[in-house]
DNA sequence: CACATGTTGTAGACCGATCTACAAGAGGGC
DNA sequence: GCCCTCTTGTAGATCGGTCTACAACATGTG
C-alpha cells in the first residue's frame, strides 16, 4: 500500500520546522542538490517520511522543473496508441517523471487544446502524436518546452521526430501482395493525397510507397486509392461498396489495422473470404494476431517508438540542443488473411483481361 | 488552427498593463467572477487575445482551482478502459474542465503512484479505476478532494461510485449458456477468491454470482474455476490445458473479454470451434463484434460509466457533499461464440453421465 | 437630504516551492 | 599564521496567479 493516506496539507515549512532546518536545505534535499552533508539530508529525509511531505507540483512550476512529461494522443480507441503509451511508460519508470496523457478531443481542433493544457500545466516535454498538428505551429512551441513528435517524416523541424520507415513497410506488404501474384490491389486510406499539413504524414507516405511500388511493377494503370475516414465501422461500409462492383480488387492494402478490420468485417459480410479477397493492415495491433483474425500487417514496433520518444525527451530535457530524428525499421508479418490471388470466373474475368 | 504558436511569458501582470486595470480585475474576468462591468470584461477580453495570454495553471493551483480532472487508470493494453475515458472526455469536452490521465506503472504499487501523481498536480477532481487500491486509503483521500471510484462495489465509502451490476450481468450469461443446455461450465476469473481489499472488486461479484447461478441450476457439484492474471497470452495458456483434459467444459465463462480471446485463441488451436466449446466474456470490446471473433458478452456501457463518473465529479466539484453510488444495467449480448453443447463421445461422455 | 445598499474596481497579502547571493566554518598551501 | 578555496547552510526575493478587505461611486429609501 501507499505509505499513507495523503493528507496534503504538509508543506516544505513544516518539513524544515521538524528537521531544524531552513526551508532551503529541504528544498535542496527532494532536488537531490548539490551542497548538503549526509547527516542534514538524513535529518531531513526522516522528517519528510515522519510527516508524509509531498511536494505542491504547482508550487514547483512556478519556478522549477515539474517532474512531469506531457503525452498528447489523438485518440484512445485505436489499440497502436497505448503501446506508444506503454513504450513511454516504460522508459519513464524509473526516472523521477510522471507521465500525463491529454487525450485530443475529437469535438475539438485537433491536438492544438490538449497540448496547450500540457503546455499550461508547465511540463517539462512534450511527446505528441496528432499528425495534423502544423510543423510551424510545434516549432513555435519547441523553442519553449522540449517537445518529440511521433510520426511525422519531417526532418528540418526544431523538434525531436520518431517514425516509422512507412515507405519501408509499404514497400514489404506490396511486394508481399505482389509476389503472392496479385495485380488489382487497391489501397484503403484516409488520406485526401493533398499537400499541405498532410504531407510527411504516415498515411501519406503509405499512400506514395503504394503508388510507387504499382508503378514499379508495371501496374500504373491499375493504381487505386480509396478513401475512408478513420474507424473500422467506416472501413467496413465502404469496403463493402468496393466488394460489390463486377471487377472488385483481388487485395486490398489498409493504411491502418483498425480499418484493415473493417474490409476483413465486409469480406465476411459479402460472404466471402480472403481466400477471394487478401487483406493488409498496417500497425500489428494485438488482435490481428488471433487465429479468428490473423492479419497480415507491419509491426511498427510502437512500444519501442513509445520508449524511443521518452528518451529522446529525457536527452532533451537534460540539454541536448541538436535535434535528432529516429527512425525505427518496421517488419512485415505475414498471417492468413493474405493468399495468392484466385482465378476468377466470368465477367470478371474477361473484363480484367481485356484491361491488360 | 490554434490562435496562436505558443508564447508562453504573457503573464496576468501584462494583459492588466495592457488593459489598463488590476491584476485582480484581469483574475476576475478569466474565472468568469462576480464584480465585472461589460465594458471592463471586453477590454480584457481583447487584451487577453492580443497578447494570447494563457494563465498558468500552476499558479492558478497555489490558492484556486486547476480546472483539471484527473483519471487514473490501471492498464491501457484491454480496450475496456479506453471506453471509460471516452466517456469521461465527452463529458467534460464543454466544461471548463481539463481531463488527464495517469497511467499506473504496472511495475510499481497498483494505482497509488498515479493518484498521488495527480493529487500532487492540485487536480479538482480524481476519477479512479484500479481495483485493488484499499477503499480505506480512498477515504482518506476523499476527505481531502473529490474522488469518483470505478468499479468498486462498496457503498459506505466517503466517495461515490459508479459500477455494473456486475452480478447481474454475471447472471444473464449464466442463465443464457444454461439455457442453451451447459451444464459443465467453467468460470475463469483473476480473482483469487479470498477477502480483503479484492471484496467488491468486479471479479469477485462474477465469481459469486457464477457459483450461485450454478447453485441455483443443481450444479453445485460443477461447480468449477480457474484462475488466470489477466491478458489474453495468460488466458489461451490456462485455457488450452483446461481443453486438454479429456472431461473438458462445453463452456468457458471468462471474467472479461481479453481472456475470454485468449480462450478462443486456445479452442482454434486445440482444434476446436465453439460449437464444441462455447465461450463467452465479459465487457463487449470492440472487437467482440467482429465476424472472425464474435464472442457472446456483457455490454457494461463503458461509455456511459465514464460520462457519469465524470458527472458526479463535476456535481462534487460543484459543491455536492452526500455521496452517491451510481449503478449501471449491463446487456447481455448474444454472438457465435456461444452454441448449445454436442454430446460427446466416448469415456468423456461416459464420466459425465456417471457423475451425474 | 442623510443614509443604507449594491456595484465595480483596486491594493496587497498569500499560496509553496525554487533560486540567487552570501555568510560561516573547515581545510589546505605557502 | 594568513589567505584562499571548498563545503554547507541560510535569508529573502521571486514565480503568477487568487482571495480578502476595502474604497469609490451610483442608486434607492424614508
Amino acid at each position: 500500500m501507499a505509505s499513507r493516506p495523503p493528507t496534503g496539507s504538509v508543506t516544505i515549512e513544516d518539513v524544515a520546522r521538524e528537521a531544524g532546518v531552513s526551508r532551503a536545505a529541504v528544498s535542496k534535499v527532494i532536488r537531490n542538490a548539490y551542497g548538503v552533508s549526509p547527516a542534514m539530508k538524513a535529518r531531513v529525509t526522516e522528517a519528510i517520511e515522519k510527516l508524509g511531505y509531498r511536494p505542491s507540483v504547482s508550487a514547483r512550476g512556478m519556478r522549477g522543473a515539474t517532474f512531469t512529461v506531457g503525452f498528447e494522443i489523438p485518440e484512445l480507441s485505436n489499440p497502436f496508441f497505448p503501446k506508444l503509451l506503454e513504450g513511454a511508460t516504460a522508459a519513464l519508470s524509473d526516472s523521477p517523471y510522471q507521465l500525463i496523457i491529454a487525450p485530443a478531443d475529437p469535438a475539438h481542433a485537433e491536438g492544438y487544446r490538449a497540448i496547450q493544457a500540457l503546455v499550461d500545466r508547465k511540463v517539462d516535454g512534450v511527446i505528441a502524436v496528432s499528425p495534423m498538428v502544423d510543423p510551424a505551429w510545434l516549432d513555435a512551441l519547441a523553442a519553449t518546452v522540449p517537445v518529440v513528435m511521433i510520426g511525422r517524416h519531417d526532418r528540418l523541424s526544431a523538434y525531436d521526430t520518431v517514425v516509422s520507415d512507412d515507405a519501408a513497410g509499404a514497400h514489404l506488404v506490396m511486394r508481399h501482395l505482389l509476389d503472392l501474384g496479385h495485380r488489382d490491389i487497391v489501397h484503403l486510406t484516409p488520406e485526401s493525397g493533398l499537400a499541405g499539413v498532410g504531407s510527411g504524414v504516415p498515411q501519406a507516405i503509405r499512400l506514395a510507397a503504394y503508388r510507387e511500388a504499382m508503378q514499379e511493377a508495371g501496374l500504373g494503370d491499375r493504381i487505386r486509392t480509396v478513401r475512408a475516414p478513420n474507424g473500422e465501422p467506416e472501413a467496413r461500409r465502404v469496403a463493402l461498396q468496393l466488394l460489390a462492383e463486377p471487377d472488385r480488387p483481388t487485395a486490398v492494402f489498409a493504411s491502418h489495422d483498425e480499418p484493415a478490420l473493417g474490409v476483413l468485417h465486409a469480406v465476411a459480410d459479402a460472404g466471402l473470404t480472403p481466400a477471394e479477397v487478401s487483406v493488409a493492415g498496417y500497425d500489428d495491433i494485438q488482435i490481428a494476431a488471433h487465429p479468428g483474425i490473423s492479419l497480415t500487417t507491419v509491426d511498427q514496433h510502437g512500444e519501442a517508438m513509445g520508449r524511443l520518444a521518452a528518451e529522446l525527451l529525457l536527452e532533451r530535457i537534460a540539454g541536448r540542443s541538436e535535434t535528432r530524428h529516429e527512425v525505427v525499421r518496421p517488419d512485415l508479418v505475414v498471417r492468413t488473411s493474405t493468399r495468392p490471388p484466385r482465378p476468377r470466373g466470368g465477367a470478371a474475368r474477361l473484363r480484367a483481361v481485356g484491361r491488360t
